[in-house]
DNA sequence: CGGATGTCAGTCTAACTGAGATTT
DNA sequence: CAAATCTCAGTTAGACTGACATCC
């Protein structure tokens, strides 16, 4: 059965689909590696950048403050990550990995690789990167 | 504020950013006329496509079966799509816009046209449409 | 019987809203 | 004082899961 034509050629409805798709894929192999969405960008964040805020967390993985805290949490209580406070500012908390933080996230890394080829799987590589560059201007 | 260099160059998360976005813009207007999303999707399918079934409903506007009950049980009561047993199949109940669901889709129709143009404006035509077909591939 | 349809109750992620305490 | 940070409780849309009775 195809789409409504009405939607077929919605920016807004192929983006959603798209998005629908890509998701997922990736929950599917996230979860196989025991994490959501929310845990890998906020370790890839860290892996990014050392012990930092979690407002900036927020900014840097694009979460809401509150869903930074949740999952924070989260991966303190699994020791993937700890918490201390800023000894220059008593109203943030520093994040940081863990090393077996590291550990996971270099294992989601090499998963996020493969979730990535296989979304991609119907794209040339220079459609790819095209498809990269749009996205850019969208956001 | 820049986001995290590990996200920023993956595909699935580009899409997963471009899509929060256009859903974010076409929510806030969506509900400005009175629908969601799924609305949209259920109307815009059956003024495509006459008197159809709630499964071919669901193919048409990529739904889950059970997200199409519910959504036209709350369009039906809302009288914007009327709802009768198929005489052929005794499984099946055929579901057709009643002219207040018309009227509704015409101005969502508008409210859509708009969301697109607010959603894209980043984009030339040309880019536009390059997007639209990289996109297709995906799905 | 297997397969499709519609319905029921419920889960889950992702994103978000309101409120409050604390600190700069 | 205004602004930022973190936390708590809760909501919403979207997509999905299992189960069931009905009908072809």
């Amino acid at each position: 059965m195809t789409h409504s034509p009405r939607l077929a050629s919605l920016p807004t409805w192929l983006l959603s689909q798209a998005a629908a798709r890509s998701h997922r894929v990736l929950h599917e192999h996230m979860v196989r590696a025991g994490a959501t969405g929310y845990d890998y960008r906020v370790l890839a964040a860290l892996g990014d950048a050392g012990p930092v805020s979690q407002a900036d967390l927020g900014r840097s993985a694009a979460l809401d403050r509150r869903d930074v805290t949740h999952t924070v949490r989260e991966l303190e209580a699994r020791h993937l990550v700890m918490r201390q406070p800023d000894p220059s500012d008593a109203r943030q908390t520093l994040v940081e990995l863990t090393s077996a933080g590291k550990l996971m996230l270099e294992r989601l890394d090499v998963v996020i690789h493969d979730v990535q080829k296989e979304v991609c799987r119907p794209l040339t590589a220079a459609q790819r990167g095209a498809l990269l560059d749009l996205l850019r201007r969208l956001t």
